[in-house]
DNA sequence: TCCGATTGGGATTGCGCTATCCTAGGTCGC
DNA sequence: GCGACCTAGGATAGCGCAATCCCAATCGGA
């Protein structure tokens, strides 16, 4: 057996190792130029019907499967869609990833999640890692972002679309609803029902939580009840148990109270079970209402009056938007404000 | 001004339109050849301490952050973890993805999530795309695997965790525990407490949910009550209003029933609601039980007796586990069993 | 003393794809 | 009827990194 010559074999076609078929291979297999293949498959410029039938064919008939990272490399775009929030154990942001992710997918995008944990110097890091990627683009849950992620968002010229806020800054893209809006809704609903006493009870403080605030004073204000305006601010994560926790400490301090909007049915849902246990009149001695129609509200005891936000639609309409945009398609509207509902159920 | 050659200038340095840092800046600043900076960040091989220090400075300097396509492109192997799961509307995923991927991050893996809706074609689809990814490891939640996706994920040879199930088959590797005996205890717990009547009671059926089922009928004939067993299966999806309507149709159609196991807290969340709006007395009347301890399930009216799993720690772990196996190092348990734990409220 | 093994650095060569430029034919206009 | 434009294909050259090979210097043992 004569020892062959190591490198006499092929130049440019080495022995594969991997299984991995590739471009070239379909392009072998269809009689044309792999840039022809790349251009069929795209749907890039114009290629002949019939040669993008026969590139077709050959692409299924080898199992071709485009490889993203040489993708990526190549046309310095991936096919990823960096999703942040600041949570997943609030429901709320875990739908609109839901929802962002129902829509983004079929396209062909993969979605990247960032958890910031309200945390300015968390979210810096993960955009920086996001940012490595390239993504193709960008939809971030507005918390409280650093001057130094705006900054970054901005420099990467990745299309981006913020949710759950309509911006009013000129130029961004946003999909929501006005927070402030909302929270001068349900107090005005509160007000409707002759509440006059009504406490506005928050946790997790976040922007969009702060505005809701606004709006309750803004309409307490408006009928004249400025001096009843009490907020009860926590700096602690939501949950369940600490909506109980809040409402006890809200009669204690303000026995007076008669209405109670929480910043969200986690807290809510929290208060009407605790006011269960308590043997609290709920809505007779105090009504309660809570933010966003989370899953189980509409099942308490009384059931929870609450605000319900479009998250899904937020999410997809916030997908629609920014596939727009890294097809480089006119947006014709950069702010969607989606609305809300109020939704008035026994505890109020 | 003489009108310069074109390629005079620097053969291998062309102008950089792009403000990215590559590897090559890096080495020119630290003065050493690019291969030795891409050495000396990664840890790979020797490289002399003293340079070691000067390529991080200078990386830090420049701001030099690795591209993931590149680095995928000529590596074959991305920084990417693949983790599957049936739906993101049920906690108990969303939390052992959010367990997963903080333990992850930090090492600088990025998680691709991929939302199976309990469906096999769609499992496929999933995993296809995910594939082409060449992603360094893979984390899946039994759901039920078709034999396509098995061999797709065998063939990858992509190294793969499975969660919530510690897996008997030879071979693989797995973090979670044994949901039968799971099942068994938590039925026994209720026999303990003097209940004949148990029943079980499932929606959104998967492999899981079946064994705690089987579990529960061992528990049952074990004792001899097999004529009592009562399982209540339903498709639908798991929900809070579902448990309602659950629990008035067994108690319509099995009256003498006196404890209900539900497969997941949603579902006795709204039947322990139910009752309450039924006026039903629970424990009285009717034990009710749960499965996985989810959030609101110790705030219930009555607090709820369920089975805590360790879903936080089946996350962790298997991310450790994954990292391990990812690095090539040995795993001295490839089907960690984390147990569980019943835990006893007023609800039974 | 000399040879083999080891250590620490570099040069080269693609990974699989797309951007960019190029070219050979058509298709118009005036 | 001949230039100015399309149009549909191809050739070439990287994208930014790491695998692979290579080489010089050092080290240890007999």
């Amino acid at each position: 057996m004569p020892p062959r010559k190591p490198d006499s074999a092929a130049p440019h076609r080495r022995a594969r190792a991997t299984g991995r078929v590739t471009l070239a291979d379909v392009a072998e297999a269809a009689g044309v130029s792999p840039i022809t293949v790349s251009r069929a498959l795209r749907g890039e410029r114009a290629v002949a019907a019939e040669l993008v039938e026969r590139v077709q064919a050959a692409a299924t008939a080898l199992g071709y499967v485009p490889d993203p990272a040489a993708r990526a490399l190549a046309s310095s775009r991936s096919s990823h869609v960096a999703v942040l929030i600041p949570k997943l154990s609030n429901t709320l942001f875990v739908e609109l990833l839901d929802a962002v992710q129902i829509s983004l997918v079929p396209a062909g995008y993969q979605t990247l999640i960032g958890v910031t944990h309200y945390d300015a110097g968390e979210e810096e890091a993960v955009l920086r890692s996001f940012l490595a990627h390239r993504p193709a683009g960008l939809i971030v849950t507005g918390s409280a972002r650093s001057a130094a992620a705006e900054a970054m968002i901005q420099g990467s010229g990745v299309p981006c679309v913020r949710l759950m806020e309509v911006g009013s800054e000129e130029g961004g893209f946003s999909v929501g609803f006005s927070q402030r809006e909302a929270g001068r809704a349900l107090t005005q609903h509160l007000l409707d029902r002759g509440r006059r006493h009504v406490a506005y009870v928050a946790a997790q403080l976040d922007p969009r939580t702060l505005e809701r605030g606004e709006g309750y004073a803004e309409a307490m204000q408006a009928v004249g009840l400025a001096g009843h305006v009490n907020k009860v601010l926590s700096a602690e994560p939501s949950s369940m148990a600490l909506g109980g926790v809040l409402l006890e400490r809200v009669l204690r301090e303000s026995p007076e109270t008669d209405a109670i909007f929480f910043c969200n049915d986690d807290l809510a849902q929290g208060a009407l079970l605790a006011a269960l246990r308590m043997g609290l009149d709920v809505p007779g001695r105090l009504a309660v209402a809570g933010f966003n129609d989370l899953p189980g509200s509409d099942q308490m005891v009384p059931p929870l009056t609450t605000v319900a936000t479009p998250r899904r639609e937020i999410g997809e309409q916030a997908a629609q938007m920014l596939m727009a945009l890294m097809r480089g398609q006119p947006v014709p509207t950069p702010h969607l404000d989606l609305g809300f509902r109020v939704v008035q159920r026994a505890s109020s």
